[in-house]
DNA sequence: AAATATACTATACATTAGTATACTGGTTAC
DNA sequence: GTAACCAGTATACTAATGTATAGTATATTT
């Protein structure tokens, strides 16, 4: 059988790809990760850098989304034991390769805009 | 000036970028609207039938989450004045252009998922 | 007459996400 | 010596999101 006749008979959306759909989702939802990976997307940032560029976020959050980031290895944070203490932010790879998936949403919600004319 | 060298000298994504990603994850983020667009993907569905394709959700979040995408224009509804009436739900053409958002997505989750193996 | 179905709504509660404000400990500039 | 910069943490709160449970009005089935 063909892939194309099984997809008509499918009455809803594979659950492994919903499961991928949803581990993008937690990467990049929030109110504060896209702002944080927005800023990271041109280069690396120190803490107090990206705390003045991203307007009304508090050090709380930012430590915290910061963290998450870092745990789900979107963020790679770098110590340097200079004097005083120098943190780096960088895009990891699987960061950098957001780009991909956010072009889409970039062009989708213009679009989605025209659509619904007056939002 | 070239596109590729202003955007060198960006510090961050541009904010209207930034507002038509929003626009998008607004449609999509929440626990239940993924599996609801899921199952509207490959036909249209009545109230009933996507109350027991998706596991575990209730009639209230179902009834919310329904007027939210058809309010977003995603989603409509279609009431046919039988006896007993029909209500049925189907994607929009934005509804149903949100594959080309969510391929990527799928593709970025099961890629980021091979990259932190053990995950 | 009782049980079941359809398409929901109502009320109350629990959990998660985000805010506000202050503070730490070390370092450097005035 | 005090004011400011760095990279955060602590505590308490509010708001948004989701759950649990029950109930509505109408109609069909057994």
């Amino acid at each position: 059988m063909e892939i194309s006749s099984e997809l008509e008979n499918l009455k809803s959306c594979p659950a492994q790809f919903v499961l991928a759909i949803n581990d993008t989702l937690n990467v990049i939802s929030g109110k504060w990760k896209l702002p944080i990976i927005g800023s990271l997307l041109y280069g690396k940032k120190r803490f107090r850098e990206l705390e003045r560029g991203i307007p009304k976020i508090s050090p709380r959050m930012l430590s915290k989304e910061l963290k998450d980031l870092e745990a789900n290895g979107i963020v790679k944070r770098t110590v340097y034991d200079s004097i005083p203490v120098i943190v780096e932010y960088e895009l990891t790879i699987s960061g950098e390769s957001l780009h991909q998936v956010l072009e889409p949403m970039i062009e989708w919600g213009l679009q989605h805009r025209k659509n619904v004319i007056g939002k």
